[in-house]
DNA sequence: CCTTGTCCGATTTTT
DNA sequence: TCGGACAAGG
């Protein structure tokens, strides 16, 4: 109270307008209020989990809307899909939906594509530019291997990948600068060189790309600084120098940069984050207001208490005095399980159980995890126990054979040069353009540096062929033809023609042919039918494109639930997921030395990040956590032995309790928790109506 | 040219 | 456990 009306006459008359009902700035403690206040100049917000961030971030929209600036200047960027939507879903709280929407709140990725889609005209691609996923380049570089190296070479296409990754990510134009001999350099020349003639960009380019255009054509950046007056950043010690360079070139005179982050969260190492961008944020934007967060508004004192006995474990950081309000709490349990199935079994029945005894929600609670295949035991057990969940990230989706090949599909029709889709539907089903056929056109292609889809339509190719495969081609070359202008008659519906041309292609009957069994087959069908209608959905709905709905899908973009099933059931999510997000409930499992932390950060030191992504998981919990591990866990089928992760010897005595999966299962549970439980159940049953 | 079968090797994390 | 790479037969 007392500092709502000491500010009270600050406060623009709009501020208390019936549009702005869910923003109160008395909602927000001194500090955050300054950093909300601070609209002009630089502003770094350094601060701990959970000190409400994320949470200044969106008030500083809201604000800055209240004071009428125009929410389409308005841009804050975040690091992962998830995170862009909980931004998304928190402003909407706050301001109007006809105000909100203009507000631009995207990952990095995709607001370069936005920037890309209209002027890479400029860097000499054509706008109609393919994206290519993981998948689509490490396929790329392996044939390129194949095709450059000499016998005696050999170059693991996922090592070339990585190499290529980081020089783009430094700006290099080589593997290693001065090296232009290697295998790995000519690799790396053939591909980029390759990817220009297919007009396609991979993740890396999309920032690079972006930059260049930013920084080589003042027309373009003075563009962008102009439509974006205020930029914001969250999770800032997760960017690398390129996406720095970015922020750095859309800011303008200004400097209305506002960036919040804390480096003990920085997860992101393997990726080319640098901590050095926040740490050392003054040498960027000269004169910053600093604020920093103290108070946990998160979690209560044995979540926090554990969490930040963890990361003292690190060296070399800023320390840090995070501390909460809320009471001491339950204690934060640390149970051993046998195997990875009594791990899931426990988990899961607990859940059942807790939304029963404590009238928990099912959305309440979330599953952690390492890696992606631990999600796995853990749904199936979800739902035999008929628990509502859903799977965050994870890629299982987009890896069906059958979603590739529609994407490649559409993505032909959008940009005909796009080699990797085309030879990945060429014969997808046979239609007598065979290997041999298209290791001759791509062996042209090569040699003319052109696509292979120009190579096809070579006359001298084509009389080089019998005369069945080049009928086969005409008819193929044309039948692209006419249904790319179907595809671009204006007034057209795109899902209508994208659906009549998967028909035409007489691809699901192969499709199913191509399935052992008929579910199966009915399955893989129904999920192009379903992508199809998601399209046709987005396209009535929200006037999207097929290009706009291809960005999406490459960009894993998160798909906005409807209302029924809008943050329903548990959620399953990777510690890097669960980033920026809160649950009542956490289940943090695997914590077991090789998997938290993983074997492979050990063989590259990089325990440390290790570290920081178990203090990221426990720092999600707001009322109870769990953590548990497996002595046996199943791996390529067969079981294999495991230990206790040797952070939980980490853990403080204080706020942590050990158990045991088998001993709880088997001891007779106290006549008093009973009372309790049945006394809970009783009051259900009693308040529902029948 | 296309289909079918067998064997082997892979698994971090995200855009 | 599962999918991709390769070899052999229709
Ligand atoms: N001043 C406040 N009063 C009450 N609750 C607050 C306040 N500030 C933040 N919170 C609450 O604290 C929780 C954490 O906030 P937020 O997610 O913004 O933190 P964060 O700093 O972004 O966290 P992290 O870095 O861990 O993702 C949210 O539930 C938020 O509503």
């Amino acid at each position: 109270m007392a500092i709502n009306s000491s500010l009270a006459p600050r406060v623009p008359p709009a501020i208390l307008s019936p549009l702005m009902s869910g923003f109160r700035l008395f909602d927000l403690n001194p500090e955050q209020e300054r950093a909300v206040r601070t609209t002009e100049g630089p502003l770094l917000i350094l601060a701990g989990a959970g000190t409400g961030k994320t949470r200044v971030i969106t008030a500083r929209v809201a604000f800055l809307i209240a004071q009428g600036v125009d929410p389409a200047q308005i841009l804050a960027v975040t690091f992962t899909n998830k995170a862009a939507k909980e931004m998304r879903e928190r402003l909407a709280k706050l301001v109007a939906p006809e105000q909100a929407k203009p507000v631009t709140m995207s990952t990095f990725h995709a607001l370069c594509v936005r920037v890309l889609r209209q002027d890479i005209d400029k860097l000499g691609y054509k706008r109609n530019f393919s994206i290519y996923d993981e998948g689509d380049t490490t396929g790329l570089i392996k044939k390129i291997i194949t095709r450059t190296a000499a016998k005696d070479e050999k170059l693991e296409a996922n090592v070339a990948k990585s190499l290529i990754s980081k020089a783009k990510g430094n700006g290099w134009s080589e593997v290693t600068p001065g090296d232009e001999q290697s295998l790995a350099a000519a690799v790396f020349a053939k591909y980029q060189q390759e990817l220009k003639t297919m007009n396609a960009v991979d993740f890396d380019d999309l920032l690079l790309l972006t930059y260049k255009l930013l920084t080589e054509h003042a027309a373009v950046r003075e563009k962008w600084q102009r439509k974006f007056r205020y930029l914001m950043v969250d999770e800032f010690q997760d960017t690398n120098r390129l996406q720095l360079e970015l922020v750095t070139n859309l800011a303008d005179a200004r400097q209305n940069v506002a960036v919040v982050g804390d480096d003990d969260q920085s997860i992101y190492g393997w990726r080319g984050a640098e901590v050095s961008n926040i740490l050392e944020f003054e040498a960027h934007f000269p004169n910053p207001t600093v604020v920093k967060l103290e108070q946990n508004y998160r979690s209560t004192n044995a979540i926090l208490g554990t969490a930040n006995a963890l990361i003292k474990n690190n060296p070399r950081r800023r320390p840090k005095q995070l501390w909460s309000a809320h009471e001491g709490g339950a204690k934060v349990r640390v149970i051993g399980m046998t195997d990875d199935r009594q791990e899931a079994d426990f988990i899961t029945s607990e859940i059942a159980q807790r939304a029963v005894t404590e009238g928990a929600k099912h959305e309440d609670f979330a599953v952690l995890f390492r890696m992606n295949a631990q999600s796995r035991l853990v749904e199936t057990h979800l739902r035999e126990l008929h628990i509502p969940y859903r799977v965050v990230g994870g890629s299982s989706f987009f890896d069906a054979r059958e979603i590739k090949d529609l994407l490649a599909y559409a993505s032909v029709l959008l940009n005909a040069d796009d080699d990797v889709s085309l030879l990945r539907i060429i014969n997808t089903p046979a239609r007598g353009i065979g290997p041999s056929v298209v290791e001759r056109a791509t062996e042209l292609s090569v040699h003319k540096r052109c696509s292979v889809f120009a190579a096809l339509q070579d006359g001298e190719f084509r009389s080089g062929l019998s005369k069945r495969a080049a009928e086969a081609i005409a008819a193929f070359t044309g039948f692209l033809d006419a249904w790319e202008t179907k595809l671009n008659t204006p007034l057209s519906k795109q899902a209508e023609v994208l659906r009549a041309f998967i028909g035409e292609t007489g691809y699901l009957a192969d499709l199913k042919r191509s399935c052992k069994t008929q579910d199966e087959g009915l399955k893989r069908e129904n999920k192009v039918v379903e992508m199809i209608r998601w399209f046709e959905d987005d396209e009535e709905a929200k006037g999207k494109s097929l290009r706009d709905f291809l960005d999406d899908m490459m960009l894993r973009e998160e798909k906005e639930e409807d209302e029924e099933s809008k943050g329903s059931g548990v959620t399953l999510i990777t510690l890097h997921a669960a980033k920026g997000l809160e649950f009542p409930h956490v289940y943090l499992i695997g914590l077991e030395e090789g998997l938290l932390p993983h074997d492979r950060s050990k063989m590259e030191g990089t325990v440390d990040e290790e570290r920081r992504l178990l203090y990221v998981g426990i720092t999600r919990a707001r009322q109870t956590l769990a953590l548990t591990w497996c002595g046996h866990r199943i791996k390529y089928g067969s079981p294999m032995p495991g230990t206790a992760s040797s952070f939980i010897k980490e853990l403080p005595a204080e706020w942590v309790e050990h158990k045991n999966a088998t001993q709880m299962l088997n001891a007779p549970v106290a006549a008093e928790t009973v009372k309790g439980k049945f006394g809970a159940l009783r009051a259900l049953l009693e308040n529902t109506p029948s």
